[in-house]
DNA sequence: AGCGCTGCTATAACTATGCTATATCAGATC
DNA sequence: GATCTGATATAGCATAGTTATAGCAGCGCT
C-alpha cells in the first residue's frame, strides 16, 4: 500500500495536478491513463471512480486551467491608468498562454467547449468587460458597450494566441502587430491617440518590469525595488 | 482482390479524400487507420507504403486542407472594390472554417505547425497581403506595409473563427464584433469611414447572394440570375 | 465485540488502435 | 520465361481506455 497523496482526501486534485502536468510537459498526447495513475501513486481505477473516465478528467483539466487564467487577471489590479490595465489582461493572456501552450490548446482549441466549459471560460471574458467599461467610464473610450468592444479585443487577442501557437506568427510580430492593432482599435473606440500609445508603453514597460522581478526572484511579494 | 481506385494510381489520393472524410466527418479523433483503410477498401499495409504512417496521413490532410482554402481564396477574384474583396477573403475565410470544423480544427489548431505546413499556410497569408496591397495601391488605404496590415486582419479573423470553433463566440455576434472591427481597422488604415462601411456591405451583399445561388443550385457557373 | 454494509483500490482481462514482420502476388525487366 | 521489385494481405505485438471482479478498510448498528 503505498498511498502519499491520497485516502478520501486529496486523490481528485493530486490527479487533476498530475495530469496538468503531463499535458503541459508532453502534450495533449502524453496524458496516458495509466500514467497519470503511476504519477500519483494509484492505480487506474482511481480516474474511474474520481471522475469516472479519462473524458472526465481532462475536462478537469481544462477547469482548473481557466481557473488559473481567471486568478491571474484578478490579481493584476488596477492601476490608474485603465487603457494601460487592460492592454496588460491581453498581454497577461498571451503570456499564459505562451508559458503553457500544450494546457492553453487543451482549454480553447482541442474541441468546442460544452456548456461547462463555456461557462469558465466566459469568466475570464467578464474580467475583460469590466476592464473595457473602465476604460469608458473613465472617459477615455466613448460611450459603448462594453461588451462589444471587448469582444473586439478579445477576438484579436485570442487570434494572436492561436496564431503563436500554431507556429504562424514570431513573438516579435505578434508584438508589432498587437501593438499597432490594439493602438487602432483604442483609437477607433474614442482614446486620444498619443494617450492610447502612452498607455500602451506603460504596459510594456510594467510587463517588462514585472519580468525583470521574477527572473531576480520571489521579490513580487515586497514592494521593495520601486 | 477488390480494388476499385487504387492501382499505382490514385490510392494515395482516395486515402486523402478518406481521411480528410473522416476527420469532417467525426473529428480528429475518428481518423483510424483500419477505419482509413476500409473506407478505400484496401489493407491497413497501404497507409505506411503510401505515407509512412498515421502522422503523414494526417499532415497529407492538413496540406490538401490548405490547397483547398487558397483555391478557394483565388477563385474570389477582383472586383473594383478592393476593401471589400478585403472584406470577402476574410468572410470566405469564416465560411470555410465554419462548413468544416474538424478539419480546420486539424489544420490550425492541433498541434504547431512544422515548416512544411506552416508553408503552405502562409501561402493563403500571401493572398491576404496582395489584398491589402491592392487597397494600398487603389489609393483607400494610406501607405504602409501591407505585411504588417495584414498580419493585423488575419490575427483578428483567425481569432474569431478560433472563438467560433472554440463555442465561445455566437454567429450572430461574430458577425457584428467583425464588422465593427473591421471597420475600425480600414478607417484606421486610411480609408474613408462611411466608404470602409459600404465596402463592409457590399460584401454582406454579395456572401447573401452567392449563398442564394449556391442554395437554389448549380447557378454559379451561369450569370442567369442577375 | 461482532456483524454487515458501503465505497475505494488493485488486479486482471477485454477490446481497439497504431505499427511491424512476413508471405504472397502482380507486373516489369532482361 | 526467369527473376526481381514493389505493393498487398494476413497475422501478430505493444499499448491505449475501459470494465469486471475480488479484496479490504472504515463505519454504524445490535
Amino acid at each position: 500500500m503505498s498511498r502519499d497523496a491520497n485516502a478520501d482526501n486529496g486523490m481528485r486534485p493530486a490527479l487533476i495536478e498530475a495530469a496538468a502536468r503531463l499535458i503541459a510537459t508532453e502534450g495533449a498526447a502524453g496524458l496516458k491513463l495509466r500514467r497519470v495513475a503511476e504519477e500519483v501513486g494509484t492505480s487506474t481505477m482511481a480516474i474511474y471512480t474520481y471522475f469516472g473516465g479519462m473524458p472526465e478528467l481532462r475536462r478537469a483539466v481544462r477547469q482548473e486551467g481557466f481557473a488559473r487564467l481567471a486568478t491571474r487577471a484578478e490579481q493584476l489590479g488596477e492601476s490608474d491608468d485603465p487603457v494601460a490595465d487592460l492592454a496588460g489582461l491581453g498581454l497577461a493572456y498571451h503570456q499564459l498562454a505562451m508559458s503553457n501552450p500544450h494546457l492553453y490548446r487543451a482549454m480553447y482549441m482541442e474541441q468546442p467547449l460544452d456548456a461547462v466549459d463555456a461557462a469558465a471560460g466566459s469568466e475570464t471574458f467578464n474580467i475583460l468587460t469590466a476592464g473595457v467599461q473602465r476604460c469608458i467610464d473613465s472617459g477615455r473610450f466613448d460611450r459603448a458597450n462594453a461588451v462589444e468592444l471587448a469582444t473586439q479585443f478579445w477576438a484579436f487577442g485570442h487570434g494572436v494566441v492561436a496564431l503563436r501557437l500554431a507556429n504562424l506568427l514570431s513573438a516579435e510580430d505578434a508584438l508589432n502587430c498587437s501593438a499597432s492593432a490594439l493602438l487602432n482599435l483604442f483609437t477607433a473606440w474614442g482614446d486620444d491617440r498619443d494617450a492610447a500609445r502612452r498607455s500602451l508603453t506603460r504596459t510594456g514597460r510594467r510587463a517588462a518590469r514585472l519580468d525583470l522581478e521574477a527572473a531576480t526572484g520571489a521579490a513580487t511579494r515586497r514592494g521593495q525595488s520601486d
